[in-house]
DNA sequence: TACACGTGGGA
DNA sequence: TTCCCAAGTGT
């Protein structure tokens, strides 16, 4: 078993000497701590940055953001996927704004019920900002602790994870923000999903799998996603004034976002136009086809030059002059079809 | 509980 | 190319 008092001795003494630098670290602001948490969740540090600094420098305050329209806040996020994260964090920040006086709840169990805010990013923030004690169990967690620990548990089950925060609670007593963010650094840069970089390893002497030689079998993750696949055929429909027709979704994926009109594969032209209410000449060839893969399924469009005679769209329908392609979100397959057509 | 929900990087 | 995975949450 592992040394409790050594083992996070020395996991601290490496974290002190070796932690990356990142904007939120420079700062005690709780709002702060609390976007770059949701800005984290299942995206990469380096990514992050730059949409951090665009977005504090944006939204500076609670009151700013609670002030702001969700078609302004998620101009912000655009590109870094999961778009309801930010709806949430929006509308979270303004039921801090009206119901708490516009001060971050201090309370794990009062912060914990605001809209977006999981068992994670409530042990996070409460242990970043508090020092709560609190483990903040994510994907890094899992993967360290199941090698430290040598255990064999699927830590995609639910049980698990509340095994293991069961486990961590008696090294969250005192320093549990700093703790959290070793393990989790840790996880980042030497306890890594593959090859992990064992010699170099801080906690390696109390470290299970390593003294088995089993690190490599861990962590034991069981289930595999299994992804569909959609045709689509995209209509990059212009005007005599060189304008180009965009619809906002409605659909969960992507809500809200802005794209240019596409159907499934099998649907016909005369369906399209009855749709659109309009009269639409479509290039007899697309002018490319292109695959957009996401977590859970697969796209694959036709891009076709279109032409129409029609002036005026109703919602979710509009033009739009390239100019003001930058003032929407689109997804990130959909700028691309832009750029491809207008190169 | 299982699945939906984005995107980019690394091997 | 293909697959995995990254500071998870909502339903």
């Amino acid at each position: 078993m592992i040394e409790s008092i050594n083992f996070k001795e020395d996991l601290l003494h490496w974290y002190y000497e070796n932690k990356r630098q990142m904007p939120w670290r420079e700062t005690t602001n709780p709002y702060y701590i609390w976007l770059s948490e949701v800005m984290l969740q299942q995206t990469q540090v380096n990514t992050v940055k730059p949409y951090y600094n665009a977005f504090i420098k944006a939204f500076p305050t609670i009151e700013d953001l609670s002030n702001a329209k969700e078609e302004e806040v998620l101009k912000y996020w655009e590109g870094l996927g999961y778009y309801s994260r930010v709806r949430n964090f929006h509308e979270a920040v303004k039921e801090v704004h009206e119901s708490y006086n516009g001060v971050v709840p201090t309370d794990p169990t009062e912060f914990k019920h605001l809209k977006g805010v999981g068992p994670y990013t409530n042990a996070a923030v409460m242990s970043i900002v508090h020092n709560h004690p609190l483990p903040a169990v994510d994907g890094n967690v899992l993967r360290v602790w199941s090698r430290l620990t040598s255990n064999y548990a699927d830590i995609q089950l639910q049980k698990t994870k509340k095994t293991f925060e069961e486990e961590l609670m008696p090294y969250v007593q005192t320093n549990s923000g700093d703790f959290n963010q070793a393990m989790m650094e840790l996880g980042a840069t030497v306890c890594t999903p593959k090859n992990p970089i064992c010699l170099f390893c801080p906690v390696q002497t109390h470290c299970e799998a390593f003294h088995q030689g089993v690190v490599t079998e861990l962590p034991v993750k069981k289930k595999k996603i299994k992804k569909k696949t959609v045709n689509y055929v995209v209509l990059y429909i212009t005007n005599k004034n060189g304008e180009v027709l965009v619809r906002k979704r409605s659909a969960k994926l992507l809500h809200n976002m802005w794209e240019f009109p596409m159907f499934e594969h099998d649907e016909s032209i005369h369906s399209i136009e009855e749709e659109l209410d309009a009269v639409i000449d479509i290039e007899s060839e697309p002018e490319f086809t292109t695959k957009h893969v996401f977590t859970h399924m697969t796209w694959n469009m036709e891009v076709y030059r279109a032409y129409t005679q029609k002036n005026s769209f109703k919602a979710p329908y509009r033009w739009i002059s390239k100019q003001q392609k930058d003032q929407l979100s689109f997804s990130t397959s959909m700028s691309k079809i832009f750029s491809k057509m207008n190169r």
